[in-house]
DNA sequence: AGCATTAATTTCACTGCTCGAAAAAAGAAG
DNA sequence: CTTCTTTTTTCGAGCAGTGAAATTAATGCT
């Protein structure tokens, strides 16, 4: 029945993903530094470098700059990943963009492509075909120079079906229901992985700030959508294994306000762009929401609210509540120390602040445990991305360190 | 820094663990059965069961019963806890209630007592004083033939301060703000540690349906107040590390009807008995709620509603939308494929269940992924009892088996 | 009674991993 | 050129798990 039996096999493989993630985490290091970051000896240090290095998971690097050259001993000599053994196409699909990046092993950007898409691309072209024709591109213009592409991701938002193929829902126009994970596998012989847009929230908000590692936290996205992940202790955790919440659709109000998913009173069709929108223009709640957002014309809200427009903050306003009483209600459930705010609508925390605190306020745990920290990144960080290349270069790192010696 | 290396040390203790829970789940084993339970080799059984009953852990069972005696090769000989080795100490604390039992390290009930109290018992008394006293009696009674008590758990409602020794709030009147663990671990000298109802009841679950053992659950207590306990795959989760929810004080209707606990709103404060009652008796909802409902008045209003009073059934419609819009809240951030209704309000399910149902079926992943499958449990068999004493056997297995050879 | 059959355990030789201590390596300082 | 100082590697254990073979303890047949 059960098979959690520890032998030196399991042993061995911890061991070198400790020594992995502390690379991915640190960037390059000594022995010795591997030593202390990880607890093993330096004597295990050696061993499992030496096999690492064997498998040209990683290299020693050539210590080029020696910025404290006084160092009185032995001098360090560093190991980091090999970034020539392979690369990682990564693919962001977005309610009104889609955007391949190229990274090579060593988590370095090498190429990227953006292209703006509309409600009706995805019924005029399959996803299959767009995604595949743009995927050569990008590799055929990197072809002679870069590492050989290991391995696709694929951010997206909506539900998963349970094989991770596809999507049996999304906010992306014509996307769901259509297997392209699987199809663009086949297509292109290589390992298509799709994630959740709100575990690569709870992925990437570690790097935003190496102090939230291994802490607990709710990564709360505001923008086209409104999603979220959660870590805890460093974990990443959220509804059943994809590692992703549904807090966007989280109901608010019952029979409220009418959401892009076809039910009524979610957080999000008060709180995504489109719902503070509608509330702006007066536009009734129950009004079929608009499938894309322009970016400018949110911002431009966003402005106007800034400027003190009473309609745009009156909009703000209830978008906050929206989040509010979600947060408060998740907080029921799951508590994390920290919140973070990002996405195009972090930069409308401010507008929502106020609301947001009232509405957390009214839960026991905030009460009696204190409110927990909030706090709104700017995009700047890209912490999407940064989840979606973390996550895909620690995959490999996992197939790769547990293959034969 | 990071402290999670694997070493033979580690893979004994896992692997010991293994055996330990094959036997706390499946009761006596043969060696041969531990074998095909753990995915151990046999020859590994033999050496962790030759150390644990060297220990006294352990011991082998002298087969008297052979049911089955027409077995062909050589007959099995079953392993199994050491009853003798030690006992332990389950305390209940509920509402109207403290019930206290003693327990062999295997698992049999050795005694029991059972105590009514009420709202102003632990005014006259300090927590400390009283449980000491009772937990002597109980200790002196059974002091000739019973093993040893080694440890005192106990049951609580409410949140634990940080070091889990006392709470920080609690629906039981005058017990917040007492450090009666720690008192009681001072006067006794033994290990006491607090474990808040939610909690227990996913650690309960398990035990109700052993199909539930590896699942994911919700369990939810209704009774004199609203709790809920989660288990993911097996794994516990919820609210920092203690394991538990605030599902009882999740906001259901801002500003709503008055909750024991001071804020409004709250599910529990529509779901409890205290709810139900003041629902059905058309006491405003911002009266002050009972501090205790005795069980015969709730169980009256259960069968009033049940032969049809319209007041009655339509205070239970009220408590079944707080439970079913708490629920489909929580689908959001956390969706289990079970969903168990525990404890005395589990009677009044067939009540509520349509007003669940409706507001379940508001959730996208209810759309999306179909409704969980909700049952109700009877109390029969004591979720929490059994979460209690499980959790507290396996915490001796663990300090046990860590400890050396 | 004696021998083959069957199934549960144990024994044995071996593997792979980590560890502590001591040795070796590589510069810097005097 | 010798003496630190710090980083790495080497070496000899120790330990837990494993597969295969051996042992043990009954049953079933002749």
């Amino acid at each position: 029945m059960a098979r959690n039996v520890s032998d030196s096999d399991s042993v061995r493989r911890q061991n070198r993903g400790l020594v992995l993630g502390a690379l991915r985490v640190q960037g390059p290091l000594s022995r010795t530094a591997l030593a202390a970051a990880t607890g093993l000896s330096h004597a295990s240090i050696t061993a499992i470098t030496h096999d690492l290095i064997a498998q040209s998971v990683i290299t020693e690097l050539t210590a080029v700059e020696r910025t404290d050259a006084r160092a009185r001993g032995r001098p360090a000599t560093l190991v980091g990943f090999n970034r020539t053994i392979g690369a990682a196409a990564l693919l962001e699909l977005d309610v009104n963009r889609v955007r391949l990046s190229l990274v090579d092993y060593g988590g370095v950007l090498i190429d990227r492509i953006e292209n703006p898409i509309t409600p009706t691309t995805f019924l005029e072209t399959s996803p299959t075909d767009y995604l595949a024709e743009r995927l050569e591109h990008l590799r055929s213009r990197n072809a002679e120079e870069g590492p050989e592409i290991r391995r696709i991701a694929i951010s997206v938002q909506g539900i998963l079906d349970r094989s991770a193929h596809g999507l049996k829902w999304s906010p992306i126009a014509h996307l769901a229901g259509k297997p392209f994970g699987a199809e663009l596998a086949d297509r292109l012989a290589l390992p298509v992985t799709l994630y959740k847009r709100g575990r690569l929230l709870a992925e990437g908000a570690r790097w935003l700030d190496p102090a939230l590692h291994d802490a607990s936290v709710a990564t709360v996205f505001v923008g086209s959508t409104v999603a979220m992940g959660m870590t805890f202790r460093g974990q990443i955790l959220g509804r059943s294994d994809e590692g992703a919440t549904e807090f966007g659709h989280m109901n608010h109000i019952p029979n409220g306000a009418l959401c892009r998913c076809g039910m009524r009173g979610c957080v999000e069709a008060y709180a995504a762009d489109y719902g503070v929108l509608r509330a702006a223009y007066s536009v009734p709640e129950t009004a079929t929401p608009a499938p894309a957002v322009p970016a400018h014309e949110y911002e431009g809200l966003i402005a106007r609210a800034q400027s003190g427009d009473r309609s745009a903050t009156h909009a703000f306003n209830q978008a906050g509540r929206a989040i509010g009483f979600g947060l408060s209600r998740m907080m029921a459930v799951f508590d994390p120390a920290h919140i973070l705010i990002v996405g195009p609508g972090a930069r409308a925390f401010p507008l929502m602040q106020a609301e947001i605190s009232a509405a957390l306020s009214s839960a026991l745990i905030c009460r009696v445990n204190g409110m927990p920290e909030i706090v709104a990144h700017r995009d700047e960080k890209e912490p999407i991305f940064q989840g979606l290349m973390m996550k895909t270069l620690n995959d490999i790192d996992q197939s790769d360190f547990a293959g034969l010696a």
